[in-house]
DNA sequence: GCTTAAACGAGACGGTACGTCACGTCTTCTA
DNA sequence: TAGAAGACGTGACGTACCGTCTCGTTTAAGC
């Protein structure tokens, strides 16, 4: 089936390529970012990182929202907790400099390509979302979450709010008034 | 005040670029929009654009968010209501095809161009926004919003789940349901 | 016939526009030259410069060679000297900084224009050339010159040599041990 | 000493470009021709010719004077045959279509850049003039040609005088007689 | 230990758009 | 009508980056 024979690739030349890339979209954001000066700054060559990823937009896509964590949320107990919990990690991903760097950049690449809108879709759904997703389910059936809430709609609002907040608040970063505002605003709405 | 001297520009190329930048970014998508095809669709040249607009991004940007409309916003009594008229009017905006076409591109410029963030802020924050915003303060001193809800995370929220339903939900337009069950969310909370 | 109606030209911009083009053809040279910049340099704009001239070639051509000079060579009495005399005037009309820094850049739009080709050659002809080409006539009638000498030959020689040390010895001017050896070189040819 | 690693470049890119050029340039001047076009009929890109030459100047500089032959003088035993066949390689060199069509327009940009002027004088004193120039210091030891007469000084006189015979006499060629009579003149001088 | 196949570095390749520049003309207002 | 001012169409410039290719060289695994 596989015939590994040849040389293997270099493992090493992975890891360079990656955190380089991070630290240089960190640095000049992603419209100055180029194949070349990541593979400079990696020690290698433009062929060897087109060999791992077919596109730029793949590579700053994989080096700056890092895949493995487990993402668990806590037994919070509390559905209000758990909505907080949700948007600080949302945030704590997002707020990464160099995710924050190549987030604007990205989107226009993924709404270009199907392939990375899909996979980058894919990778928020099994990790955080996918959690709160869960969650949801289970409070709504315990009667903590009133019948007719769309869990989708939420983990949207709260997606969406966080990006909006980081893209509006060019320098600062979201402090705790702000997790604590917005996790009220959706569990109580505006009524009085 | 101004000294108008030398030939003035003609507003018929102004008009014809823009509609023009409109046409072809709904055509082609942003990434494949060049100011070459702009100036050859308007009839007019590259040097005639730059000269009105420093980057292709701020004509894009020009182009595809009218500028003008005051959008006050209709008397409807109720802040229910205008929550949802809200949610109608941002995902109006967005969902032209142009701005569809444009937005996720033009993310990626924004960030990298102080000026026109500044630029699309103000606009936004001139249009749709104002109004909501006016509307809330006053509805929060009538008591029909409860106190310690903050306008500016209202409409940050309101517009970053119609921002990030549109990503998501790339070929779909948003439906009667969406509104109401996300005016829902935002009047009433998530509690039972 | 001439209907004179209408504002008369202002002199004075004639003047400084051809002050200004040899003052910028000798710092920047002809190829960085630009008809804007001598608009600005002489206080005057672009229109009124192609309302004298019809090209940049064509400004460049009378402000850099004079026209008026009367150019009656001295009666030396010596062929060798008239020689002598035609190849320092020569010299002396292509080695004035503006002329000299203009010669080759003018070439390339010399060949290229029928229009300026004759214009040059006629004032030319009418200058140094003209007096030589007689005086040469009658020398050859006296006997001091040999029969079969082309005039125009000889003048072609003088002209073409003269440039052709200007251009090669692109820093240096011609000192006296060159005329003195050019003249003998015609004068007498290369027989021992 | 040289390390040819990476891709080395595709002859026949060199070969075809400097083709396209000399045809080009013939067909459509100096002044009109263009690197894009260059390009096009070459089959080949801008970029690939920039990555071989500097400029269009040093393009078309090598393009139209070719580089290798040795041109030894034949053995002609007289002085005067020689300064006859010096004029008619450098004339034959200078009339080759291209050569003709770019040179008065290359004039201005070896004017411009030393390093162009620097390459040209090189060419040519390699070439024609250098055997010219041995062959004279041969014939005043021999006591052909009389002492003071500075080799180069002729050299200049000969190259001078074909330049500006093919620069006034646009559209002609030069026939046997204006060969016949340009080295009588140089070799007798006008004595009689 | 030899073979083999793929990865490696280097850098040229075709392609395409960029934003700038200068030319010579045209249009407006003012003298 | 000239002049000042400056926008206009035209068209080329030289650069940059993309993602691919072709070299010659190195490196592991399989035989």
């Amino acid at each position: 089936m596989k015939a590994p024979s040849g040389r293997p690739r270099d493992p090493r030349i992975d890891r360079a390529v990656l955190a380089a890339t991070a630290a240089l979209v960190t640095k000049v954001g992603y419209a100055d970012l180029t194949v070349a000066a990541i593979a400079a700054q990696a020690g290698t060559t433009k062929p060897a990182i087109y060999r791992r990823w077919p596109s730029k937009a793949h590579l700053v896509h994989e080096a700056v929202f890092p895949s493995g964590e487990p993402t668990s949320l806590p037994q919070t107990g509390s559905v209000a907790d758990d909505v907080r919990e949700m948007l600080r990690r949302t945030a704590a991903v997002w707020s990464e400099p160099a995710a924050r760097a190549a987030l604007p950049g990205l989107m226009g690449e993924i709404a270009a390509d199907p392939t990375l809108h899909a996979a980058l879709l894919e990778r928020f759904a099994e990790g955080v979302w996918g959690a709160l997703h869960a969650r949801l389910v289970e409070a709504t059936a315990r009667g903590e979450v009133r019948a007719g809430v769309d869990p989708a709609a939420l983990i949207e609002t709260i997606a969406g709010a966080t990006l909006m907040a980081l893209l509006i608040r060019a320098g600062d970063h979201l402090d705790d008034d702000w997790f604590d505002h917005m996790a009220d605003l959706l569990t109580k709405g505006i009524r009085p």
